[in-house]
DNA sequence: ATCGGTGCAAACAATTTGCATTAGA
DNA sequence: TCTAATGCAAATTGTTTGCACCGAT
């Protein structure tokens, strides 16, 4: 996906702090705060500024390229925004997100559409408990 | 559902701000945000203050009395807590907030416990979209 | 009489904005 | 060149916390 293209054909300017951010976010293994991508872009740039990261962040929101999460309390994390739906799952003790893939999302739009008039933008399914390496191994005997 | 029993069994004491908070929550045709919650206190209650407001919406929660809905940025909104699993529709165009009923949250939970390993909690849909009283009627021809 | 709860104000965290300067097209 | 984008700092918004006083049990 090229950035830079999809930047110009919109009138943005492709600048080097964008890239910067695209190129971390891509990078990325998992979601990124905007601090986080902040602290990463600021390795190479130092005076690399939070605002611009949320600046950034906010425009390829627009562009569909990136996505935010809200995964509770605490700042949103970011994500290249996925063609296919996925959602979240959040392990309270340990705190890892992890994508499942499914077709969860799927099927809450094709039931809204069924006769309930809501036509569903976005749908974002977050799921909180605890995953497979926290939970307790199932009691013996 | 007798709030002033709940809260001395747990050992919490019952307050007069504790009631009203509670009183608003029930009384609300939707869900409110703290300041909200605030503001209808305030009428009777002029010092009542919206440290207050949060406290005592922790305090239920932590009882399962209410839940925080995050519907995306904004502050959060607060409802009692259904038994049932429903989900939120939120309308981009009148921002109106529908509870929907649904086994879509119960189906989200059997996907997951069958071999997973995650054990889900707390499962939060929330759907944007267009409400069907502000989407475009059909194209006539 | 206790000790938990309140009001108040100040602290906080996350995000946004105003403005002068810089740099992409 | 000309305007959009940046850096910086200050402003906002939503929520939490410290502390002295008050009131429910």
């Amino acid at each position: 996906m090229d950035v830079g293209h999809r930047l110009r054909d919109e009138g943005y300017r492709l600048t080097p702090q964008r890239q910067l951010v695209w190129s971390v976010l891509r990078a990325a293994e998992h979601h990124l705060t905007a601090e986080e991508i902040h602290a990463r872009v600021s390795r190479t740039v130092p005076e690399f500024n939070v605002a611009s990261v949320y600046r950034t962040l906010t425009l390829l929101a627009d562009l569909g390229l990136a996505k935010e999460a809200r995964l509770g309390d605490g700042p949103g994390h970011w994500e290249v925004a996925h063609p296919d739906d996925a959602f979240h799952l959040v392990c309270r003790a340990c705190g890892t997100v992890d994508h499942h893939q499914g077709d969860l999302v799927e099927q809450v739009r094709a039931h809204l559409s069924g006769g309930h008039g809501f036509v569903a933008q976005d749908v974002d399914l977050v799921v909180h408990g605890v995953c497979a390496a926290c939970a307790p191994p199932p009691a013996a005997g």
